[in-house]
RNA sequence: GGCCGCUUAGCUCAGUGGCUAGAGCGUCUGAUUUACAUUCAGUAGGUCGGGGGUUCAAAUCCCUCAGCGGCCACCA
């Protein structure tokens, strides 16, 4: 054995080896399952990866108690996150996603995944992570598809799904709808226009959209307007009288403008969220190319900007403009691409309805079928879950699961549609008046989105239902698809055996979008909750406790810190002395700490290696005897103590505590007392002594070895042979 | 604005009503031809954020004040 432990030199081959004696066969005992929470699969490791350690930890300690233990990986096509990706990479090339169809989009997207997806798996395996490879599921497979499509299916018949409005924000110039990422916010002067409205003045910098509006609005405590609230009111407008009903809403700003709001449901985000608290119609004035609608009357066509100012002017004609504020400064949100203002727009989309689907869930939580590790967090579990409203399903994106409704082209001849025609130009509008110049099959082959009014008729079925229909453009939301993950990663008689599946990692952040919904998914499919523990991992920070992010600068990459100290002193970094659910301050000083741990673990190794070859000088064995005894009764005690507290610490999800107490007794112990303390007998070849320490020592890497795999089974093979595993043995 | 946390040694943090409140890193003093300098023995350093309460007993439970952080705000 050399003087240090070198941990390059044993990484590698002891990891083939695990996957060539432990990986490749089947384990009998009692089964025990982990599902990992699939990296998206065009990921590399960052720091946050990291918390896998504590599955991985789980699976080993499980092996070596005597269980079946499983993990089954996977990969996730993490649909708006790739998709933006790629779509930066395109943009490096000069191109953006609305040169293609929707096809050749998917296409190039999958095979833009499927180069960059083995990386990860490499560097899940640099730290030791012992799941299934053979078994990787990614949630673009086709048994995934194939659930996930029957899902959808059996909740349509039994009525949960449904269409509604919801508002987006929407580039008529581009097309498209766009998600918060991709929008630009940029600060602007516009004028703020000060529009009589009945016995009101209001501010306002969108005087066109006016003819949508569907309420005004002040706030509850405003004083100089209570009287007005829950009537309706009449005013001269550019269209003729008309009547509103006021609204009161802490929304409103009293102290901003006059303290009165239009509220515009159909095309302001803040409005449209008091438009659903307030049950307002939603008046659409704007079309998707961008024009007003019929709405807006002798302005119905204008485009928005020119409509803005024909309004304004024959506002200011019929007296109804008090004043412009012509250097009002604010923030207006413009498109990535072309730099053009967003309009929000009120998009149909699909919905789950949840009430009757999260009953089960809160009744699992309360019940105990799933604890929460820490606890504390089956107080916000309720607390979500309560609040929880209906779940809108789709995302105005390619990369994804497509959702399998179509609509027949001449039951809904208003379906709008945008689509690439055979120059490659981009053509839009209504399916009536593209048909009149393009054949079917022509659309269907450049498609690139198509949006169906909340009226639309529609059919869902997993394939075509015939000749004259169009597929929903629209994909699944990612967690409708990765909220069935523990429906899709086991073989179908492990149901039997391993479900509900054992405990599921993650981080606190996604127990909202993505455990709820699992457990929401399996009680409806199943009648069974999906797990039975939830251990929430710590976020990696950095050495001060700042979130990592590529903006600060401040990101860590693991694997330099595996190639400096090895994976053992970073992966028991993470674990030593932090507590579950917060935070670990990922410090340089941390991992060498923890390196020098594994170096000390070694050598305590090395020395009573060099110390058992050697045979036994009958004097002094006698010599040391009495003293020894009694030392040596006393480590009994103390390691006999040591490995309760472990056992305890390790079933109660407390892996910092077991950790803390193994690093305790065989550093400051085992090696500062005991060996010290028997150092005489043991060099003089005391068999009694030699015995009892190589045992004490050889019980402690059992239980260090989940936290700190290599280093252990480096010098267990020492000990009991090249061909030995730790992993093997029992304890 | 809503929700959840945090405040304990110089720094980063454990601490689940009950021994003299702990760890890692750092400080200072000393050891050494060593299993390991990635070492060992020792040392200093704390009104447990402030105030109040419950209790035989509070870092721990309750109230309150102050400061800090996270998540969400188009599903809370």
């Amino acid at each position: 054995m050399d003087s240090k432990f070198q941990p390059s030199l044993f990484e590698k081959p002891l990891y083939d080896g695990w996957e060539k004696t432990i990986l490749a066969h089947e384990r009998r005992g009692r089964p025990y399952t982990i599902l990992m929470p699939p990296p998206n699969a065009n990921a590399s490791l960052h720091a946050g990866h990291g918390m896998y350690v504590i599955d991985d930890l789980m699976i080993r300690y499980k092996l070596m108690t005597g269980w079946a233990a499983l993990w089954v990986p996977g990969m996730d096509h993490a649909g708006f996150e790739t998709q933006y990706v790629y779509e930066k990479n395109l943009a490096k090339q000069g191109k953006s996603r609305l040169d293609f169809d929707r096809q050749t989009l998917f296409a190039n997207i999958y095979q833009f995944v499927k180069d960059n997806s083995g990386l990860i798996y490499q560097q899940f395996k640099r730290l030791g992570f012992l799941a299934q490879w053979s078994r990787s599921v990614f949630t673009l497979d086709q048994p995934v598809l194939d659930a996930v499509f029957a899902t959808f299916v059996k909740m349509e018949q039994e009525k949960y799904v449904y269409r509604s409005d919801y508002i987006v924000n929407y580039c008529t110039h581009c097309g498209t709808s766009l998600s918060e990422l991709e929008v630009d916010h940029v600060e602007r002067t516009d004028p703020l226009y000060y529009i009589k409205y009945g016995p009101f003045v209001l501010a306002t910098v969108r005087p066109e959209t006016k003819f949508g509006d569907t309420a005004l609005a002040v706030h509850p405590r405003d004083k100089r307007y209570q009287k007005w609230v829950g009537k309706e009111i009449e005013a001269a407008g550019l269209l003729g009288k008309f009547r509103i009903k006021v609204i009161a809403d802490t929304y409103v700003d009293p102290e901003f403008g006059t303290g009165v709001v239009k509220i515009t449901p159909a095309h302001d985000h803040n409005d449209f969220a008091v438009g659903q608290r307030h049950h307002l119609e939603i008046k659409s004035v704007i079309d998707f190319s961008g024009r007003l609608n019929h709405r807006a009357g002798p302005y119905a066509g204008l485009k928005v900007k020119q409509a803005r100012g024909r309004v304004a002017d024959d506002l200011k004609r019929a007296g109804l403009l008090e004043k412009v504020d012509e250097h009002y400064q604010h923030s207006v949100t413009v498109c990535y691409k072309c730099r053009r203002d967003l309009e929000p727009m009120v998009v149909p989309n699909w919905f789950i309805k949840v009430d009757k689907l999260k009953q089960p869930v809160l009744a699992a939580v309360k019940a105990k079928a799933v604890e929460f590790h820490p606890r504390r967090y089956v107080k916000q579990m309720n607390q979500w879950l309560k609040t929880m409203h209906d779940w809108p399903i789709s995302r105005q994106i390619v990369w994804g699961i497509r959702i399998p409704a179509w609509y027949n082209v001449d039951q809904n001849p208003d379906l709008y549609v945008v689509f690439l025609d055979r120059e490659k130009k981009q053509q839009q509008g209504t399916i009536k008046r593209l048909l009149q110049q393009h054949d079917l099959a022509e659309i269907k082959a450049g498609l690139q989105k198509l949006m169906a009014d909340k009226a639309a008729r529609y059919v869902v079925n997993v394939s075509c239902p015939g000749e004259r229909f169009l597929q929903e453009t629209d994909t699944f939301d990612t967690w409708f698809s990765s909220g069935q993950w523990p429906l899709v990663t086991l073989k179908k008689t492990e149901y039997q055996t391993r479900y509900p599946t054992d405990m599921l990692g993650t981080l606190s952040d996604i127990l909202p979008f993505w455990v709820s919904r699992m457990m929401m998914f399996s009680l409806y499919l199943r009648h069974q909750v999906p797990f039975k523990h939830v251990y929430l991992w710590s976020m990696v920070a950095d050495a001060q406790g700042q979130k990592m992010s590529k903006s600060k600068g401040n990101v860590i990459n693991p694997i330099t810190l595996v190639d400096r100290y090895g994976a053992d002193a970073f992966r028991a970094a993470l674990i030593f002395g932090t507590s579950a659910g917060s935070k670990v301050n990922l410090a340089e000083d941390r991992v060498r700490g923890m390196r020098n741990f594994a170096n000390k673990v070694w050598n305590i190794g090395r020395f009573l290696n060099l110390n058992t070859q050697r045979t036994a000088a009958d004097d002094q064995s006698k010599a040391t005897g009495a003293a020894s005894t009694k030392i040596m009764k006393k480590l009994e005690r103390e390691f006999n103590e040591e490995k309760q507290k472990y056992g305890r610490a390790m079933d109660s999800y407390q892996f910092a505590r077991a950790l803390g107490q193994v690093y305790q007794f065989i550093w400051h112990r085992l090696a500062d007392y005991y060996v010290e303390q028997l150092k005489a007998a043991l060099q003089h070849g005391n068999i009694e002594v030699q015995e009892k320490l190589t045992a004490v020592y050889l019980a402690n890497l059992q239980m260090l070895h989940p936290f700190m795999p290599f280093v252990t089974e480096a010098v267990w093979q020492v000990f009991k042979g090249k061909h030995a595993s730790i992993l093997n043995s029992q304890f």
